[in-house]
DNA sequence: GTCCGTATTGTTAGCGCTCACAAAACCTTC
DNA sequence: GAAGGTTTTGTGAGCGCTAACAATACGGAC
């Protein structure tokens, strides 16, 4: 039964245990840094004493001398999204296996000031690196002109060099989407985009746009949406006003599935009038009214490559001029076409 | 344009400031610390002399004497799911204006063990205080257990007296729904449950039961669920064997989506054939096909209230005899039932 | 036995801050 | 103008730890 407590009464510290073992308090800080050079019969002493009185160490006193905070920190926009909860999770479980902790700050809007203070309260924190999820296109651009004081990567999308990062290929995915629909016959395809403001949201676009042109297809109008069920169906109330549309592609999950529902209730049936496309892969995809074909990404295991990047530039911080090309942006991953029953060939 | 680095070339420190500001560095702590006896002139030229600088005072060396670290600790088991995420949010926005900072550990696990290195994790990290993210009943009663060195607060369910904390009456919500299809005429109500040791699977299962004996119906056996679209579709499965099923009560919208699926795919109308209730309102409820009947949470408003409550306790130990009944557990927030297209009369 | 090189342990000095107290400056008031 | 109070400011110590160096102990070669 450990006392938890010395003699006088308050948390027992490293000379307590030091005493308690009958050597020198540097020999404590020894075993606990697991110095080579300790008898392998006063380490046992020690790590008895430790036990015996419940001892932890003070990690603001560490931090005050070596400078190091064990802690790193994540910016994110909007943690209540499945992308950016599902990477910070991803993040986090890294981040612990690697012995850090991880400190949030979750940003209400995204204008400059409110970057700048976030990253000045993870430095007053004395964070040793900083992940970024989610980015916003102003965010990010607030965060490349930050003087980096502290490394930073980005997770989610491929930044367009501001800062290095683990991203998803948002382009391809988008291209490989819209490339299906056009194979199964449709003449073309329509977009609901995410907010403009987005990384992933312009290069959904863009790679929309590009499969388009690349085969010759006329661009219709892209409609705005901002993530959410309820703007997919206001943008698939207007999708439907043509009768044209034969295919959907939506930037992410969510909007397909009110665009789903709005074509629905208009008497539109999907797939055999129109095919609906998403983004993501969310959990419950296979399981809407119909199935939804999307495009899926592995949100954890982005959080994670991003984490183990942003460690790599912590532990050898400037392997050469940082922040420019080499080894700038690994870990871009390829999504994944993922076809379900929302679409199919059309003109049944 | 603040120098952010003494002539030495480190970070400046409080005596770099005080040397500016021609006063004694225990004046610079006094400025930062709003102590009231600070001349105004004097105050001004400490100010200017920070911001000049760019002096940020260093926390692990505050932490280290005034033992207060400015940092809560989150356990949280799962904020890849909606709830916890949300919850989350509302955490860290909440300590974010109280001047704290948010340090997370997710468990994979819930067994006891796992517990206790998040917790001894948080303490080494000299939290504060922790929140407590949807719990599990497991991994609660081995946080009751706890010598409780540091103040605790549950978010998210009512929890059976173990901890203080804000939650949502998941039991009174349950009943609301059952009995409203009840009113609909529906003869009995089946139920997805949650997984076992969640207290909110728990305590709506008791909700559903309770409103069914109250209204001396049969009580059909509940089927499992893992909050999972996937375990939902499974379970609906099972249902379609039998044709007596009318209603079903789900313990959150992802498996009552699941369900939906499932009665879909054999060819059962939803709500002509069979009514189906959710919980939690996520915000695609509103847009799937049906729209589904659910009962709200507004779980960043619990995340806040449990924030809150935490602080209060970390600002103020030990009211009297902490741990005992009184203000033991605020925060008793009743969720909302919220009417949409997949539950109607039934028999048609 | 003496000497040297190496393994092991101890000693000292801070890290940057706040606390407790001492000193100085500033008012009053008589 | 001196005594007594109230600001306002400065001084010294020390929070608990690690880094650098000093001091032992130990082992073998001569």
């Amino acid at each position: 039964m450990p006392e938890a407590r010395t003699a006088s009464g308050a948390q027992p510290v490293m000379a307590d245990v030091a005493a308690l073992a009958g050597v020198s308090h540097q020999t404590v800080s020894r075993v606990l840094n697991g110095s080579p050079n300790v008898r392998a019969q006063t380490r046992e002493r020690v790590l008895a004493a430790i036990q015996k009185l419940d001892y932890r160490p003070n990690t603001a006193a560490r931090a005050l001398v070596t400078r190091r905070s064990q802690t790193l920190g994540v910016i994110s926009f909007d943690t209540t999204l499945y992308g950016p909860s599902q990477m910070l999770y991803g993040i986090e479980q890294a981040a612990r296996g690697a012995g850090y902790f991880i400190t949030i700050a979750s940003l209400r809007n995204h204008d400059a000031r409110s970057v700048h203070e976030a990253v000045d309260r993870l430095r007053d924190q004395a964070v040793e690196g900083i992940a970024v999820i989610a980015s916003r296109v102003s965010a990010m651009a607030a965060l490349a002109r930050q003087t980096a004081t502290v490394p930073m990567v980005t997770v989610g999308p491929t930044d367009p060099g501001w800062l290095p990062g683990a991203g998803v290929d948002n382009e391809a995915g988008a291209r490989t989407a819209v490339r299906y629909l056009l194979d199964q016959g449709h003449g073309t395809v329509h977009h609901v985009a995410g907010p403009d403001d987005w990384l992933e949201a312009k290069a959904r676009r863009t790679g929309w746009r590009r499969a388009l042109e690349d085969h010759e297809r006329p661009v219709p109008e892209s409609l705005p949406g901002d993530w959410s069920a309820r703007s997919g169906y206001r943008a698939g109330l207007r999708l439907v006003d043509d009768p044209r549309v034969t295919a959907v592609f939506c930037a992410n999950d969510h909007m397909a599935l009110g665009v789903v529902r709005a074509l629905h209730e208009t008497g539109r049936r999907v797939p055999e009038d129109v095919s609906v496309v998403g983004f993501d892969d969310i959990p419950e995809a296979a399981f809407l009214t119909p199935p939804l074909t999307t495009v899926r990404q592995h949100f954890g295991e982005l959080g994670r490559c991003g984490l183990e990047l942003l460690l790599r530039r912590v532990q050898f911080p400037d392997p050469q001029a940082a922040g420019v090309d080499g080894a700038h942006q690994v870990a871009v991953v390829a999504p994944e076409l993922i076809v379900r029953a929302s679409s199919a060939r059309p003109g049944r």
